[in-house]
RNA sequence: GGGCCCAUAGCUCAGUCGGUAGAGCAGCGGCCUUUUAAGCCGUUGGUCGCGCGUUCGAGUCGCGCUGGGCCCA
């Protein structure tokens, strides 16, 4: 810790604080209410005024961090803050109880107090507590940032986000927005009859999604293991066991870039349900996505950006092939023709034209025209086999499988499948993969024999499907970055941190 | 991987044509017993991200590096 003028003049009055006989540094604090619950009850003015709250006769006590101080000769006024809500205090020198007074001028801002007193209303209105007692919870020897406009540096919002929380009320909020989608997300699932369980995070064989996995290493069985990429071959092995619902909410790693959109490792719901198929996971996804809108941010239509989305169920459906029709304005009829197929690629400098098969050139036309364009919830269905080995093919067109994903602001949200249950049909798609792998595509899916193995034993009709809960809280907060909605994103550490790594 | 942009006091930011490093907040010392980014007087605080170069002289110009942001692939 480098010394500075902040800091040595707070461990002055630290000093000095305990040459008083504070106790700087209690078990507990002194609290009657939480901060937040008084200005819930009292914070209306019109219901109560100053007269009601005296006549309470009431002495409560809160804990909270200073934010502000405004010192006006013998009386002085604070801002205490917990859990993102506000408090005054108020203090006069003839109010307060010795060695109060001594106390309040070695207070900084940033600084854990508890106040005791009575509530009161300030001749502006504002709820305060008249303070009679203060006791010393915590002494911060560093400052916070500037009160008004906070902590706007990226990098270092990001990598002390504790700062970044005190400093911003904003991101507080987000964050505490998120834990609520996660748990209504939970109460929803739990609701639909889903049981909530937990496959492995660390896998023998990375399977599941096409992605380049973390390695690590078990000394003990001298064996390599993946982070996982997905927990789906897992899932469906309990679909195997006789689960007949189930879902799982936790980590994924793909060894990949950063983006606005992307983080090494972030957080997927999986879920698959016996006996269904695409329709049911649609309908599922329109009902929790929609009522998470309504029931937290309490409105169906949400920002986005300039723009507003609307999650009013239903979402649009729309064929992979139709998207690329509309949204690059080309010609329907060419997209059934493999020779169009390709000569669109190339125009548009897609890589590898002439080695690419035409439903994976398809993908990638789909990405470059249409991903980006729908803002507005779209089911896009009816995906080139190629790019979906574990998933069912249509009726009737074996080139095409049985699979939606979800587009919302431009971005894929979820992805779902009425799953593949022939294993001998799976079998194929593996060695389809494998051959991929061998022509040199390093995120083709690896064999696991194992999940082959489950499903000879009998899987019936299976929906499956995963959401992405960062891009989902993104969206439903209007965040434009992963990184907003990520408490503590992947950041490079910097060159004084890896210096001290190694002394350490 | 390619392109563009950013890095100046603890924080938020200025810094003109290359000529002594600035403001607000915060801090420190005062005044002030209902303030709201309180106000008033005084005042401390700088490796201008790092390195090399050009120049009589570099926060400013050039090259390289580090970290970050955005766009593209």
């Amino acid at each position: 810790m480098q010394p500075n003028q902040y800091r040595d003049a707070r461990l002055e009055k630290l000093g000095k604080l305990k040459t008083l006989g504070v106790a700087v540094w209690p078990r507990k604090a002194r609290r009657t209410h939480g901060l937040a619950e008084l200005v819930a009850t009292y914070g209306d003015a019109a219901a109560w005024p100053n007269e009601k709250l005296e006549a309470l006769g009431l002495s409560i006590s809160v804990m909270g961090r200073v934010l502000t101080i405004r010192e006006m000769g013998k009386s002085v006024f604070a801002h205490l803050t917990e859990n993102g809500e506000r408090l005054q205090a108020f203090f006069r020198k003839d109010d307060v109880a010795e060695p109060g007074w001594e106390v309040l001028k070695l207070l900084d801002m940033g600084d854990f107090i508890s106040v005791t007193g009575p509530l009161m209303r300030t001749k502006t209105g504002e709820l305060s507590v008249r303070v009679k007692e203060v006791q010393f919870l915590s002494k911060a020897l560093l400052p916070l940032p500037e009160k008004w406009h906070g902590l706007q540096d990226k990098e270092q919002r990001y990598r002390q986000r504790y700062l970044d929380l005190v400093s911003n009320p904003e991101v507080l909020k987000t964050f505490q927005i998120r834990s609520r989608i996660v748990s209504g997300i939970r109460r929803f699932m739990e609701g639909e009859g889903y049981l909530e369980v937990e496959t492995p995070m660390m896998q023998p064989i990375p399977g599941g999604a096409t992605a380049r996995p973390f390695v690590t290493h078990h000394n003990a069985l001298d064996m390599p293991l993946y982070l996982r990429i997905a927990p789906e071959l897992y899932l469906k092995r309990l679909i195997v066991g006789g689960f007949e619902k189930v879902f799982e909410i936790n980590r994924n790693f793909r060894n990949e870039g950063l983006s606005v959109r992307h983080n090494p490792e972030f957080t997927m719901m999986e879920f698959y349900a016996a006996g269904q198929d695409l329709r049911d996971m649609m309908a599922l996804t329109e009902a929790l996505i929609s009522g998470l809108a309504k029931g937290i941010m309490g409105a169906e239509v949400l920002p986005w950006g300039d723009q507003a989305i609307s999650y009013a169920a239903p979402f649009r459906r729309l064929t992979l092939k139709d998207a690329i029709a509309e949204y690059g304005g080309i010609e329907r009829r060419l997209l059934e023709d493999d020779t169009a197929i390709r000569t669109l690629a190339k125009a548009v400098h897609i890589e590898d034209p002439e080695t690419k098969t035409p439903g994976t050139l398809l993908g990638d036309l789909f990405e470059h025209h249409a991903e980006k364009q729908l803002i507005q919830p779209t089911f896009v269905t009816d995906y080139p086999i190629e790019l979906s080995p574990l998933t069912k093919t249509l009726e009737g067109d074996d080139r095409f499988v049985d699979r939606f994903e979800l587009f919302v602001g431009g971005m894929e949200l979820a992805n779902a499948y009425s799953e593949l249950n022939d294993p001998v049909d799976q079998m194929s798609r593996f060695q389809a993969q494998m051959a991929e792998r061998e022509a040199g595509n390093d995120e083709a899916m690896l064999l696991d024999l194992d999940f082959v193995n489950a499903l000879e034993h009998g899987f019936p009709p299976t929906g499956g499907e995963g959401i992405g809960i960062d891009r989902l809280v993104m969206l439903l907060t209007n965040s434009a970055s992963i990184r907003d909605v990520i408490l503590f994103p992947l950041m490079r550490p910097t060159k004084s941190a890896e210096s001290e790594e190694k002394e350490a």
